[in-house]
RNA sequence: GGGCGGUUAGCUCAGCUGGCAGAGCGGCGGCUUUACAAGCCGUAGGUCACAGGUUCGAUCCCUGUACCGCCCACCA
């Protein structure tokens, strides 16, 4: 069957199918082979994916399709998140539409509905990966709720408790009132923030005047419990131990003195709220000062403060305790001041500080071996400086807040006995105390931050806690690859949770891509509405043509930019791909079977090209292992197009119209076939679906492309023959040849010769060896170059109706009488000659100075002799060249 | 307030042991060349942000400056 105009859709989801039939993605388990495993990170079953997934997961499917054709036991586990705050708010969001709420509907009916949601974005994300091509097991597929994972948790959890790593404290936290629960300093989003500085004054209480404080928080004050000043500021010395009369509420609080207050900030006096304010709660802590919380779960004023202001939110409080402050004459004045508020991630509130009783990870003792493991080198971090970042939040790291006040997720597996106030951990569901055997047992209402399961998933996937075979032969995992943005969130909890339970690192290299942006350069977002769709690219280009535009784009670390152009422009290259194929099955179909590399006798250009492909290959191979995707594709993407299709490809045409007899034709089919095998399986791991369906196309080929053995510079030699012998000097030879038809090309564009007429042409080669090469190739120099008569001269004295052209060691003249536009060459030769000027002055100096031609290396200072000897020859002949052109 | 990146062609970006600055897109000129107009041939375009330093030699290494981006951070 020959092949069409290519067509993405086509050819896509019969592969997939094709593969997933025939169990392709499963690891082979071969003994003897070395594993390399990869778990996905899980996406969150929020809604669909976006193109950063398509970014990552394309990273994650090349890598592990390279390592299956590599041999190696290659698994890639895949899955997805319950995201606990992320989907409840999801749903919550869906039950207002609805008029509802969860409370309303009640815990349980609330699940049931995540659930269903959950199923529905699972089933669209799972569609997505698949139109994208992953590899991934699907039989080893996992959520972060099921039960075995579940059961991962537990154990967590319960050991850490037992090693008194878990503990539950009365303390002040991040709070959402979007949300209504607390949140990990992580999910604290930092941004500047105009406010506005207020001076209220706080009468003394014996009457002796007034102190005034600076705030950036009116209605806090409602819940002060002290005023506090520096020790040493002699302003405020009379005053300390004295008390205020507190505004609006007529409380009695103390001036205290503490060192924490910065004496040039503001008043240098501060009004305290240990209730609401972090560092207030240190200070109040340090003097024994109440707290009083003043704010409902949902940030609005409590029965704490005076009827006036109950009921209001706190913007609103705020608003009325200053215009109180002022009507009483207690405003001193308001400067504006800019300042960074905490911002709830997914709410988008305020985080209001808020005491009260969670639980927290003492994450110290796991920080430390997670800095160890990559300090010492088990893990591996690429791009490497992204360790420094790492270190810097490691070793600064705070006890982890890992109690949520939500309902989808991991319920904490503590139970509190009424009777005897028991606070038991456990792994099984309990019904009676285990201290005092009471049934009087209320198990924790909350769930754990999602995090703390995904914390798990390099062995929770594997069927941790049991020792699974799974465990045993793909732990660790090979490379763990995700954004820089989550290395806290995320990478930092596997390490720290990965070498705590299981006593290894869970991944030996991170590998950590950036950001992707629009083409202005602009974050990609939803809110934005400026991300690319993965699906919409992939219905328009192919997901071939978005995997290859994904990976030539990945530098490790780094942002892309996306266009819709270069995913255009390699959707281009897939066709060009596909075209070179309709041109080598074209003959096949015409000649018969390709023979073997080994049965023919290959010419220049065949060797060649033989010996470029595993050159690529080499570098290919190369870049890939130091995760520099866009090196190995742009290589790649070179060699293919713009020397096997440019070039070899023209080249056979010739020998394949039976010019040169059958030998050379045989050994051009016999090539063609090969180098586009082999490009094909290089090719594979970006583009892996119309790289099947070409290899499918290709005669004699068994099997599925993906279990081919990826090209090595090392199968070279076994090709047997002349393909190893002097790969230098055909390589060199082939480009001297390209030269000389560049030059006459070049001479043919200047002067607009059309390209179906032949001019007749002579070369004048520096030496014999250039000529010898050139005769000895002339069928394919002559057709090429579209040249009538091809003769040589060691001299050539006759300018008039003659384009000139010079090359490395040869110089061309082109019969163009009628033809020639002398301007055009005139300024043409002149801006040569300028050029060359130039660059020979810059070496003539460079010789000049002793010091670099004793210091210098031998090999560069004789490069710079023979380039310069060179460069005068031709600067001479330009010059030749330009006077000897006629006047007009 | 600390820290990390970035600044290279009109645009988007490569350039990893210092030795002639590259690609894609876009531009310009020419092509119905029997795989491909999603193409072919040719071509123009750069003080590698700035200032110093190290070196025979710096886009690359060091120091500083200016912008841009990001992360972390409890000064009200």
């Amino acid at each position: 069957m020959s092949l069409n105009r290519y067509d993405p859709t086509a050819i896509e989801r019969k592969w997939y199918t094709y593969w997933l039939d025939n169990n392709l993605f499963a690891p082979s388990m071969g003994s003897g082979q070395e594993p390399f495993c990869i778990v996905i990170p899980p996406p969150n079953v929020t809604g669909s994916l976006h193109m950063g997934h398509a970014w990552d997961n394309t990273i994650q499917d090349i890598l592990i399709r390279w390592a299956r054709m590599e041999g190696r036991n290659a698994l890639w586990i895949p899955g997805t998140d319950h995201a606990g705050i992320a989907t409840q708010w999801m749903v919550e969001k869906a039950l207002r539409n609805r008029g509802t709420t969860k409370e309303e509907i009640g815990r349980e009916a609330f699940l049931k509905e995540t659930w269903a949601f959950k199923e529905e974005a699972h089933g669209t994300i799972v569609g997505q990966l698949k139109r994208l091509g992953v590899s991934t097991d699907w039989n080893r597929e996992r959520f972060t709720l099921d039960a075995g994972l579940s059961r991962a948790v537990r154990r967590v959890f319960v050991t850490l408790f037992e090693q008194g790593l878990i503990y539950r404290d009365l303390r002040m936290v991040n709070w959402s009132p979007g949300l209504l629960s607390a949140i990990s300093d992580l999910e604290v989003e930092h941004r500047e923030t105009d406010g506005h500085l207020w001076h209220f004054r706080y009468p003394l209480a014996d009457g002796s005047g007034h102190i005034t404080v600076a705030t950036t928080r009116p209605e806090t004050m409602l819940g002060d419990t002290a005023v506090a000043v520096h020790p040493d500021d002699e302003r405020y010395r009379g005053v300390v131990g004295k008390t205020v009369k507190l505004p609006l509420v007529g409380r009695e609080i103390p001036i205290v003195a503490d060192d924490f207050v910065d004496p040039a900030f503001g008043t240098g006096a501060v009004k305290v709220t240990p209730g609401h304010d972090p560092n207030d709660f240190e200070l109040g802590k340090r003097h024994d000062l109440p707290v009083i919380t003043v704010m409902t779960e949902d940030a609005s004023l409590n029965d704490e403060v005076p009827q006036a202001y109950r009921g209001l939110d706190r913007f609103e409080a705020r608003k009325r305790v200053v215009a109180d402050m002022d009507a009483a004459g207690l405003l001193e004045k308001v400067e504006p001041h800019r300042h960074a508020l905490g911002y709830c991630q997914r709410s988008g509130q305020v985080v209001e500080p808020r005491v009260s009783t969670q639980w927290f990870v003492k994450i110290k003792p796991l920080a430390d071996k997670a800095v160890a493991a990559v300090e010492d080198g088990r893990i591996r971090m690429v791009p490497d400086f992204q360790k420094k970042v790492f270190f810097e939040w490691m070793n600064n790291i705070q006890d982890w807040c890992i109690s949520r006040q939500l309902w989808w997720g991991h319920r904490i597996p503590v139970w509190y006995c009424d009777a005897c106030s028991a606070v038991i951990a456990s792994e099984e569901d309990i019904s009676a105390c285990t201290q005092c055997g009471s049934d009087k047992l209320r198990m924790d209402e909350d769930v754990l931050d999602t995090w703390f399961s995904s914390g798990l998933w390099p062995f929770s996937t594997m069927g941790w806690p049991d020792d699974t075979e799974d465990l045993r032969t793909f732990y660790p995992t090979a490379v763990l690859v995700t954004g820089y943005d989550i290395l806290f969130f995320w990478v930092a909890r596997m390490a720290m949770l990965g070498l705590w339970f299981m006593g290894k690192e869970p991944f030996h290299e991170v590998f950590l891509h950036g950001l992707l942006r629009d083409q202005y350069g602009e974050k990609m977002s939803k809110t934005k509405g400026n991300g690319l769709d993965p699906l919409e690219m992939i219905d328009k280009y192919g997901a071939d043509a978005l995997r290859f535009t994904l990976a030539a784009g990945t530098v490790p670390g780094r942002d892309m930019n996306l266009p819709e152009a270069t995913i255009e422009g390699n959707r281009n290259f897939i066709n060009k791909i596909w075209n070179a194929t309709r041109f080598v099955q074209g003959h096949t179909e015409r000649l018969g079977p390709p023979p073997a590399l080994g049965g023919v006798q290959p010419g220049r250009f065949d060797r060649w090209i033989v010996a470029r492909l595993y050159q690529v290959a080499g570098e290919v191979r190369t870049y890939l292992d130091q995760r520099r995707l866009n090196e190995a594709y742009r290589s790649l993407y070179g060699f293919v197009w713009h020397e096997f299709c440019d070039w070899y490809v023209e080249i056979t045409k010739p020998a394949l119209g039976g010019e040169q007899g059958p030998q050379a034709e045989q050994a051009a089919l016999a090539t063609l076939h090969h180098v586009l095998a082999e490009s094909l399986k290089l090719l594979h791991p970006a583009m892996p679906f119309v790289t099947e369906e070409l290899w499918s196309e290709l005669p004699g080929r068994e099997g599925s492309i993906m279990v081919q053995p990826f090209p090595r510079p090392e199968h070279l030699p076994a090709l047997g023959g002349a393909w190893a012998q002097d790969q230098q000097a055909a390589v060199r030879e082939a480009q001297q040849l390209i030269d000389v038809i560049q030059t006459v090309r070049t001479v043919r564009g200047e002067s607009n010769v059309k390209p179906r007429q032949r001019i007749d042409v002579t070369v004048v080669p520096e030496d014999g060896t250039l000529r010898g090469l050139v005769e000895s190739e002339q069928p394919t120099v002559v057709t090429l170059a579209g040249i009538g008569e091809l003769a040589f001269a060691e001299r050539f004295a006759e300018r008039e109706g003659y384009g000139h052209g010079v090359g490395h060691g040869f110089e061309v003249y082109l019969s163009l009488a009628g033809l020639i536009d002398v301007e055009a060459e005139r300024q043409r030769i002149g801006k040569e000659l300028e050029k060359t000027e130039a660059r020979i002055r810059q070496l003539a100096g460079k010789l000049e100075n002793p010091a670099f031609v004793d210091k210098a290396p031998a090999a560069v200072v004789e490069k710079s002799r023979e380039e310069l000897s060179a460069l005068q020859s031709q600067l001479a002949k330009l010059n030749e060249s330009l006077t000897q052109l006629p006047a007009n």
